[in-house]
DNA sequence: ATTGACCCTCCAGTTACTGGAAGCCCTACA
DNA sequence: TGTAGGGCTTCCAGTAACTGGAGGGTCAAT
């Protein structure tokens, strides 16, 4: 199989193909024209591989989850600490996100949004504090 | 003013400050010694873009946000406009990560996480589907 | 004169791709 | 047989916003 069709299966696109072969996730032999060969094996693992990084996983946690995936002798519990660890940086990731958010939410309101040049946003983020 | 100083009184580490420098976002003088000769001025816009920075604006954003700063003519509609469109940024990111958290926190609980090689979380992740 | 704390300028690395240039390969069609 | 197209290859550069480190001047105090 060439790599467009294994793109098209897989759903990854092909640069990213090329990129996780470069960075050893996957490893295609090659036809005599030079081609990339895949089978439905490399298909399976670009599949798993889109699908992880749909969930946020790093790439070093994909390469984790890949190892784990074919190993036979794997313990549930070595997958279960990787999910658990990327789901605490998700959640710290919201967390930073919603006081962000809150913070700007309000500001966003306080500001008129005329022609005037007095802005509450800017007065926010200013260190000098307008005196009376 | 020296570096170090500066970097102090506005929070913003040594090296960013170097690099803000770079990308134009402050233009200190330089002493004869040849280091950067920082004013109170710069103190005040390294706060502010800390402070920018902090609530998730880019370095773009940050340079508009800086030069309106700068501009008694500015029109608090044209702040409010990068604001709301950061926020909305900012809500596609949540939304994205609620939706990971929802999937993730689902399979974690699903994992036995024992020593067994069984895993709901691959089995997720995985295209081929075990049959029965 | 020397120490230690500053400061300077490069250069490289980070994350995970993505775009583009230059060029070979393969098939189909006139 | 020539050519047009689509697909494949490699390599280089760029993205965002820094951060770490090497190698080397500067300054104040001892």
């Amino acid at each position: 199989m060439n790599i467009g069709d294994v793109s098209r299966q897989s759903g990854v696109p092909p640069k990213t193909i090329r990129y996780y072969e470069e960075i050893g996730l996957i490893r295609p032999n090659r036809s005599e024209n030079g081609y990339r060969a895949f089978t439905e094996n490399h298909v399976h693992k670009l599949a798993f591989l889109g699908r992880a990084r749909a969930l946020g996983f790093t790439i070093e946690d994909c390469r984790t989850l890949l190892a784990l995936y074919e190993d036979e002798n794997r313990e549930s519990m070595q997958v279960k600490a990787v999910a658990e660890e990327h789901l605490r940086q998700i959640e710290e990731k919201i967390e930073k996100l919603q006081s962000m958010r809150t913070t700007l939410t309000d500001l966003v309101e306080k500001c008129a949004g005329d022609h005037r040049p007095d802005c509450p946003i800017l007065a926010d983020l200013s260190p000098v504090q307008l005196s009376e």
